[in-house]
DNA sequence: CAGTATCCGCAAAGATACTG
DNA sequence: CAGTATCTTTGCGGATACTG
């Protein structure tokens, strides 16, 4: 269960904004994606991915810090939402392929350029953070 | 903890993406990012800012669904951060506004380019996952 | 090699009550 | 109005062990 599954009356004025109106259901579409893609791991096995397409083992040992586990986990996820596609060549041992589908290629555009953002401003943010922590004492 | 112990083997080439190049710590920027932003309730904080200074209540009121404290709270960390403004006039009863800083509007920039994918996208996620569901069972 | 299956801790978020 | 103070719940993600 959900907070943002919360589908009741007052209309804010969320829909001037695009990516943000709300739909029937109430939801709007960019939260529905910050929790697909908004996770720990998600958006490193994209960037990975983008560079060329990678067998598990693989893109384990690129993602530094990834458990089996939340690497099977986010693979799914990412698959069932059509931004990854499964490869299988059963072999002996088998071999999984890992790759970006068009729709996992275009988001990483709008990604890459939040990652801009974040490149430029990350000191922005650190001088601020201490300015405020300093202030607070 | 170091992202650059395996580079003979597969090398994750994610220096090539910008904002995710690793720093001396081993961090990308825009997990940094995200760990500060990509929570449930900042960037809807931010979208309705974006509009307008708001006070308090009225923030409240326009994002539905959020409890005080994750308001109190994610306005705190908003403010530390730089991207968000907090002004008291000390008249009874007290008024706070709340308003985006510059750095806060210019992080929408990049938020609305992501909006803009998922409102484009969303049905096509949609679509993905029904398939694959059906697909599973 | 490429996974599943469990168990568990911890932090994020919700509910509720109270205050200057 | 604009918060703070607690308490409780949830669920993500880590650790570990086992398999086709």
């Amino acid at each position: 269960m959900n907070a943002r599954t919360n589908a009741s009356a007052a209309a804010p004025m969320l829909d001037s904004h695009p990516g943000f109106e709300r739909d029937e259901e109430g939801n709007c579409p960019i939260r529905e994606v910050l929790d697909r893609v908004g996770d720990t791991w998600s958006l490193l096995v994209i960037i990975n991915l983008q560079a060329a397409p990678t067998r598990f083992n693989a893109l384990k040992r690129s993602i530094e810090g990834i458990s089996q586990r939340m690497l099977t986990v986010t693979l799914r996820s990412l698959e069932r939402d059509g931004l990854v596609r499964r490869t299988v060549r059963p072999t002996t041992p088998p071999e999984v392929e890992y790759a970006l589908t068009e729709l996992g290629h275009s988001i990483a555009v709008p990604v890459a350029a939040l990652g801009i953002w974040a490149a430029r401003n990350r000191d922005a943010l650190k001088a601020a953070r201490s300015r405020f922590d300093t202030g607070q004492l």
